[in-house]
DNA sequence: TAGGCCATCTGGTCCT
DNA sequence: AGGACCAGATGGCCTA
C-alpha cells in the first residue's frame, strides 16, 4: 500500500493557494456582514481595504452625526483587525506549508540515501525515519565489528577478508537481498534493531516497524553480526 | 467500505 | 509583534 505519489510539493503548494477555508469565527463573528455569501476571502479583503462595503447599518439616522461617525469608526477598526488577523493567518498558513514542504524535502532526501526495494518503493514516513535510524545503527556497529577484526587480523589476512572498504562490504550485506544470506528466515532485519529501537519498536513485528508493508525483509550475510 | 497515509488549516505556545 | 514549532482536526486519495 503505497500512499499517493504524484503529490508534487509544487501541485500541493498551488492547490495549498486555492483551497481556504474560512473558519467559525471569522466566517460568523469576525465577518457578521459579509455582502455576499459567494465572495471569496480576497474579495472580502478588497471589500474591507476599499471600504467597498460598508459595515455600518444603513438605516442609522444621518443626523446623528457623532454617533454614526463613531459607530463606523469602530467598525472599520473591526474590519481592520479582522483583515490583518486574516492576513496574519494567511501568512501562517503559507509558512506552516513551506515548513512542511521543506521537511519533506528533507524527508525525500533521507529516502534516497536508504536502500529499498523493490527500488521505487516508498518507505512511508515513519518508516523512513525507523528504518533510518536501524540502518545507522547497524553500520555504525559493523564498523566497530570491522575495526575490531582489522586490529586482531594481519596485513595479509585483512587483505583478504576486507578487499574493499569494510563499510562498503556492509553496504553490500545490508541492501542486497541477493547477497550471500544463508538464513532464510523472512524477518532477519529484526536483528538490526538497536537497543534503543528495540526499547521504542516491536521487533517481533518487522514489516511494520522497520520495513514497509510493500518492501520485502531483507536477508544479511552469514558474517553479518546478531545484534538481539 | 474501512483503514492508512498524507496535505493542509488552525490555534496555542515558545522564542527572538 | 512576528516567526517557528507543534498537535489536533479535517478531508482527499488509495488499497485491501
Amino acid at each position: 500500500m503505497s500512499p499517493k505519489s504524484d503529490c508534487s510539493p509544487v501541485q500541493a503548494s498551488s492547490e495549498g493557494s486555492q483551497y481556504f477555508r474560512i473558519s467559525d469565527d471569522e466566517d460568523s463573528s469576525s465577518l457578521p456582514s459579509s455582502p455576499n455569501p459567494s465572495m471569496s476571502p480576497l474579495d472580502l479583503e478588497d471589500c474591507f481595504s476599499e471600504d467597498k462595503c460598508s459595515l455600518a447599518d444603513p438605516r442609522d439616522p444621518p443626523q446623528k452625526k457623532q454617533k454614526t461617525r463613531r459607530g463606523r469608526t469602530k467598525a472599520k477598526s473591526e474590519a481592520l483587525v479582522s483583515k490583518q488577523k486574516k492576513n496574519r493567518r494567511v501568512k501562517a498558513n503559507d509558512r506552516e506549508r513551506n515548513r512542511m514542504h521543506n521537511l519533506n524535502s528533507a524527508l525525500d532526501a533521507l529516502r534516497s540515501v536508504l536502500p529499498t526495494f523493490p527500488d521505487d518503493a516508498k518507505l512511508t514516513k515513519i518508516e523512513t525515519l525507523r528504518f533510518a535510524h536501524n540502518y545507522i545503527w547497524a553500520l555504525t556497529e559493523t564498523l566497530q565489528m570491522a575495526d575490531q577484526s582489522l586490529l586482531s587480523l594481519g596485513p595479509q589476512e585483512t587483505r583478504e577478508t576486507f578487499p574493499r572498504n569494510p563499510s562498503a562490504c556492509l553496504v553490500m550485506d545490508l541492501t542486497s537481498p541477493n547477497s550471500s544470506a544463508s538464513s532464510s528466515s523472512p524477518c532477519e532485519w529484526d536483528s538490526l534493531y538497536s537497543p534503543v529501537s528495540q526499547a521504542s519498536l516491536s521487533p517481533r513485528n518487522c514489516t511494520e516497524d522497520l520495513l514497509p508493508s510493500s518492501a520485502p525483509c531483507f536477508s544479511h550475510s552469514p558474517s553479518f553480526p546478531e545484534y538481539i
